[in-house]
DNA sequence: GTGGTCTAGACCACT
DNA sequence: GTGGTCTAGACCACC
């Protein structure tokens, strides 16, 4: 993996981390890798993996138990609901950054149609 | 202004001049207020206001012309030009995003709409 | 059970068998359950099980004999003075700390009075 | 300062520190030494002396800004509220333990009563 | 084997 | 000078 320079690394490990979560590629539950794993899977440093979990712990994404490991958060409504709240976080912040540009509402909409139907979608 | 800790200030006091300037309410080849001054504007240390200026220049935002001051770029095509890029990336990264979390294109445009219906547009 | 994740199981698991002990819930003398019965009881590790009990009798709470099982301390006077000496440490605990944030003796009175009469006391 | 090897030293110095704060030793609004200093105040490393500024800033006791320094909560009344909050869970969980050992009410208020005489009070 | 804590020292961005 | 991040490596408690 790739990092960018301008941002911390442990950030991008976790947004990494959060997309795999919320496309369902993880599952609610699941054992995450140790600290140690995660280290090398990511090519990190051994206490930069302890933070991004411990930062992932503050976010309500895993929690994590001592001497077992580190766990996805369980209930699988969790999951759901934070999908769906980053959506509606990702969503709100785009409309108002348009608006205060000056788009109108109108053509942020065809903005966005555009973009879908350029990618083939 | 309310700053974001996590974010340098110098960085959230230029997107805070260049919605302005993309909104009109700043015009093309207006003279700008003097780092001095917009140090006191923007509550910044007169360093800071300092950077600001230097970075919007290296952004061609603005010019600065010894013992005149500075000057926002004077071609109006070019703050439309900007403008239009802003929203492409603005555009591009929301959908880019949304289908990263599990959004289909369908479901990403409904989130939109209803965004901006609840809006009361 | 809950187990607060910051604080070793072990130790949780042997306050509240300390507590059912002072509050007469165990009676001295009385067998306690196999190390194997203790851990699916309070959903523990077998070996965090039989470590729960080598605290307890370092602490001179149980005694264990070979072939027989674990016993908790015969003398009733000794379960009497663990109560006295366990209220002497909270109580003297609770005032240092009280005065530590600055609460005078009579405003730490009123609030143990207040707290007692809210419960229906 | 002598610290008990049992508890992660950071935390221990955020107590510490939070009584000078609830005390009236530490300002509203006043600035803390920088980590550095820290570190050096309290004989531990600059990374630890960064963490106790970290968990502080969750814990809303103080805020950072980036290349001032840290500062204590601003509102006065903030201060006064986390006292109050201290001294009420600190009753709270007195006077539950102390029930369940299985002490009466007028139990716990005559151990409180004893104690503050004893002290001189 | 697992996470938690701590030290040591480095480099960087920001004010 | 300030805090933020990262690496390296150590030791410990817990399961």
């Amino acid at each position: 993996m790739q990092y960018d320079s301008r941002i911390p690394i442990y950030l991008q490990v976790i947004d990494h981390i959060r997309k795999r979560l919320l496309q369902g590629g993880i599952q609610p539950g699941e054992k995450l890798p140790s600290t140690r794993a995660l280290a090398l899977e990511y090519g990190v440093n051994p206490n930069t993996a302890a933070r991004i979990y411990d930062e992932m712990e503050a976010m309500g994404l895993c929690r994590t138990q001592r001497g077992l490991g580190t766990f996805v958060t369980g209930d699988p409504g969790a999951i759901e609901r934070i999908r769906r709240e980053t959506a509606a976080r990702l969503t709100g912040d785009y409309v108002r950054e348009m608006s205060e540009i000056g788009f109108a509402p109108r053509q942020t909409e065809e903005a966005v149609k555009e973009v879908l139907t350029s990618c083939g979608y």
